[in-house]
RNA sequence: GGGCGAAUAGCUCAGCUGGGAGAGCAUCGGCCUUACAAGCCGAGGGUCACAGGUUCGAGCCCUGUUUCGCCCACCA
């Protein structure tokens, strides 16, 4: 009788099939109703602690934040197994213009301002959507598997971290490492903020170069300037030309007459100025341009304003006050042309300065802002970076941070924005003193007046995140969290942020903490689509984590991420190979079911038999030394954040070898007679198949979990089962070579069957001519595995024989493989396989006997390179001797 | 302008300190062989971008070239 799937339904207690979405919410459920991710801090363990890089509380998962939080848990997870006190705290960013814009669109739709709610009730609604909408992408890490000590969730504005803000504020600001002042800055008209320099993004964009003649003032002549922003005219305050320009020398005394405004302005004398740029003379806008900013300061230089907070020119801009900075643009032109002073207007790309988050043309302006002299940290964070306090993975970043860092300038903290922490000073109005404290104080301490008002402006988000690492744990409070858990252990974040956000961690961490805040960092590659583009919205090219997730499980969304992260390398997700590793998970399962159906009923215990492999038959010795050598690649790829080859090793491993010849291998004792035989595939089984499920975890933690649970015995959860350690006891090199040369032997009769196009099911006769001693007691041994592996009526291993004509013939490892096929050979295809294969070998025996023939290389190469060298030339012969003795035999065929 | 990275099978990528070129997908052939057709057994397919160099030996190290990508930068 046929069996059918439908067949003995009660054999089996899994599913024939996978089904990943029920088990996942099944067992995160259970997980989070365990608190099997709590830390603990017990004494006498190691820590590992891993900070999440807090997501926009706007944000929602993509896959970026996928790949990110992959890899945290797989490294929770596995320092959880290894025993640590182990912790991942997870939360979120205010993300202060970003969530401000949000709430603000929202407003706009019942056509509101904010400044129709006014500042407190403006912050009340924020709150209020942050507790509406927020947990949106701490939901989506969950559907991820995140291991997070969700009862540590942290948001940057919980008055914990406020208080944390408050303090290192106030502390920067009495060591004198904050200060205010009157600088220029980049502002962003639309958000009606200033912004850090990294916050904005440089476009390449086409615009014009205009050129612009502006008459000497004694109307002797004329200099011609080159801008891209001729509206800025307005406020030039001087012609710069480089000092040792002879051209425009004479012009100190006379001065130029701006156009369209009848202001004289100076000439001054500049090394910043290029000679060579178009006519060498640059116009100055000191309040509108930074580098003509640091020449306005270099000259003494007025500054005048020409434009205000949105972007709208001002009364200074005389009779354009009122237009918006691009239609007076136009306006400009079109007037300076009717003058006669327009030059010529050229094309022009050039890089312009976008905010990072509306994309509105940032406006260089001078204003009154808070800032961090950060070269004092950066020394600190430099230095810790040199002594290896801290390692970078991987290690190309080191050149980058050191060049960012010695370049750094000034942080620009403070944000014209409501949603944030508001800096903690004061102006007393009695008296005009500025207070800084912690808390805000009742009366003034200079005059004792109670009119004090705090600064409007609030901190750059970056500020609270740059204290992430202590404020989590608890800081300023001398917690056990912090004891136990500070310096972290590494954090994981993408390499964009690794100046917003990592360098300035450092920093912080360095002063506030007097140590690093974390050991290692690992910067990930940004996931790109399959053609190397960077995935986008107008692009069409996203490819949203949830739909994979739904799609194709989360254990192998999450195998795939951590096959694609290789160091140093970006990804290219594609999501053909998501589906591949879903059918990866499924054969996992499937290998499951089998060995359910026979382990069932076994006793764990029995396990304790593959304690001592050298009383096991070769097909176990091997799968255990095979299982010890993926343990020891899968630590050593963990623990060097090599997070490819984890997925790699345990795919090959589970796919490779378990299941393509493991299983194979040991299905005749499962179901045979002899009960010892049974015993011991059993044990070994359940060995391995326990191995691989620690192994696998931390990348699919479900799948594994949910199998785990299902093998004999009782079981709590696999994540506090231990992380599996490599066992000398199972390496047995012996094992590995006998198996090698078996399933050697094996591939290649099964690859004269293919050929010959025997039906897979039908029985052939086999001989092995083998005249080894050693192999073909070893052959003989092995016989009735072979036999089953090859589906073979008969196996005869002599020690010489002759071919038949008509045999289908093979060698491997010396072994002659001969398969009689009665007239089922493809004679003339036969033929020519056997040419190639002759040019082949005959090129490869050229190259070893040139090598062996080489002085140079005997004198030079290691024994063993030698030796190897010689063994294959003697293979190579072999080889060669019959492949001509079969074309010969063949030919005889045709 | 400076810096970094990449180029290996049709596609997406491994290849760790130099010692016989690999995987997955795709293609071709054959199979429902009772864990898995979401599978099994096989096959074909590569001038390791190009040119030099070092070396007994180079996908790997060095130099240069080309192409692509990214980051940083005050040439209006």
């Amino acid at each position: 009788m046929q069996a059918t799937h439908s067949d003995n339904p009660k054999k089996y207690d899994l599913p024939k099939g996978y089904e990943f979405a029920e088990v996942e919410r099944r067992w995160y459920t259970r997980w989070l109703a365990d608190k099997t991710f709590s830390a603990r801090m017990d004494e006498g363990k190691p820590a590992f602690a891993i900070v999440i890089p807090p997501p926009n509380v706007t944000g929602v998962l993509h896959i970026g934040h996928a790949l990110n939080n992959t890899l945290q848990d797989l490294l929770v997870r596995y320092h959880r197994m290894r025993g640590d006190n182990t912790l991942w705290v997870p939360g979120t960013d205010h993300a202060g213009i970003a969530t401000q814009n949000v709430v603000e669109r929202q407003l706009a739709s019942e056509k509101l301002s904010r400044h129709d709610l006014g500042r407190e009730k403006f912050i009340e609604r924020v709150w209020a959507w942050k507790e509406e909408k927020g947990g949106t992408i701490i939901n989506q890490l969950k559907r991820m598997g995140a291991s997070c000590d969700w009862d540590r969730e942290r948001f940057t504005m919980d008055d914990g971290l406020s208080q944390a803000v408050r303090e290192v504020f106030v502390r920067l600001y009495k060591e004198g490492l904050i200060y205010k002042g009157d600088y220029i800055v980049n502002w962003c008209p639309r958000c009606h903020t200033a912004l850090a320099d990294d916050e904005v993004e440089h476009d390449p964009t086409d615009g014009k170069l205009y050129h612009i003649r502006y008459p000497y003032a004694d109307g002797s002549g004329q200099v011609v300037v080159a801008t891209t922003r001729p509206e800025t005219m307005l406020g030039d305050t001087a012609v710069a030309v480089h000092p040792d320009d002879e051209r425009y020398q004479h012009l100190a005394e006379i001065g130029i007459s701006l156009p369209l405004t009848g202001r004289t302005i100076p000439v001054v004398f500049d090394h910043h100025v290029q000679r060579e740029f178009g006519t060498g003379a640059l116009k100055v806008t000191p309040a509108h341009d930074r580098d003509d900013y640091e020449i306005g300061l270099r000259h003494d230089l007025p500054r005048l304003k020409v434009m205000d907070d949105r972007g709208v020119m001002n009364e200074a801009a005389g009779p354009y006050a009122g237009l918006d900075r691009f239609a007076c643009r136009k306006r400009v032109v079109a007037d300076l042309e009717a003058a006669g002073l327009l030059g010529k207007i050229e094309d022009y790309q050039h890089a312009v300065g976008k905010c990072y988050r509306c994309a509105t043309v940032v406006e260089p302006t001078t204003s009154k802002q808070w800032f961090v002299s950060v070269r004092p940290l950066a020394d600190k964070a430099v230095a810790a970076v040199q002594q290896g306090r801290i390692n970078l993975y991987p290690n190309t970043w080191y050149r980058t941070f050191y060049s960012w860092m010695e370049n750094i300038r000034d942080w620009c903290i403070s944000r014209q924005i409501w949603w944030g922490h508001r800096i903690p000073a004061w102006t007393c109005e009695g008296c005009g003193q500025l207070i800084v404290e912690v808390d805000a104080p009742d009366v003034c301490p200079f005059c004792g007046s109670t009119r004090l008002f705090q600064e409007n402006d609030v901190l750059d988000t970056w500020f609270s995140s740059a204290l992430w690492p202590f404020s989590t744990l608890g800081w300023p409070e001398q917690t056990r969290e912090l004891a136990t858990f500070y310096p972290t252990s590494v954090l994981i974040t993408s390499f964009d942020i690794l100046f917003f956000w990592v360098a300035r961690m450092m920093m912080m961490g360095l002063h506030c903490m007097d140590e690093v805040p974390f050991r290692d960092v690992y910067l990930h590659a940004l996931v790109r689509d399959k053609h190397g583009k960077k995935m986008s919205k107008s692009t069409g090219n996203v490819i949203d984590p949830l739909v994979m997730i739904e799609q194709y499980g989360t254990d192998a969304f999450r195998f795939t991420l951590t096959a694609f992260a290789a160091q140093g390398r970006e990804i290219r997700m594609d999501e053909e190979r998501i589906d591949g590793y879903r059918r990866f998970i499924n054969k996992l399962w499937n290998a499951a079911r089998f060995a359910q159906m026979h382990l069932a009923s076994a006793d764990p215990a029995i396990t304790a038999l593959a304690a001592d492999p050298k009383r096991l038959g070769l097909a176990h010795r091997w799968i255990l030394s095979r299982t010890n050598a993926t343990i020891g690649e899968v630590r050593a790829a963990l623990d060097g954040y090599n997070f490819n080859e984890v997925a790699q090793a345990n795919y090959r491993f589970v796919w490779h070898e378990v299941c393509d010849w493991y299983l194979e291998w040991i299905k005749a004792d499962l179901s045979g007679e002899d009960a010892a035989a049974r015993d011991q595939a059993k044990a070994v089984l359940l060995t391995v198949l326990e191995q691989v499920l620690k192994l696998m975890h931390p990348v699919t933690p479900f799948v594994t979990e949910e199998i785990w649970s299902q093998l004999p015995g009782a079981r709590g959860s696999i994540m506090v089962e231990s992380f599996p350690e490599t066992n000398p006891a199972w390496e047995d090199e012996e094992a590995e070579n006998t198996m090698n040369l078996l399933m050697g032997v094996i591939s290649g009769v099964r690859t004269i069957r293919t050929e010959a196009e025997v039906h897979p099911s039908a029985r052939i006769e086999a001989t092995l001519i083998c005249p080894d001693p050693d192999k073909r007691r070893l052959l003989t041994e092995f016989g009735p595995g072979i036999q089953a592996m090859v589906r073979a009526s008969s196996l005869a291993i002599v020690e010489s024989g002759q071919v038949p004509d008509d045999a289908g013939h093979g060698l491997v490892q010396e072994v002659e493989l001969v398969v009689p096929l009665k007239g089922l050979i493809d004679v003339a295809g036969e033929l020519d396989k056997l040419a190639k294969e002759r040019s082949k070998l005959e090129k490869e025996l050229e190259r070893v006997v040139g090598k062996l023939g080489n002085e140079q290389f005997m004198r030079n190469a290691p024994a063993a390179v030698v030796a190897k060298e010689r063994d294959k030339e003697a293979e190579i012969r072999s080889r060669l001797t019959k492949t001509i003795e079969s074309t010969e035999r063949l030919s005889k065929l045709r």
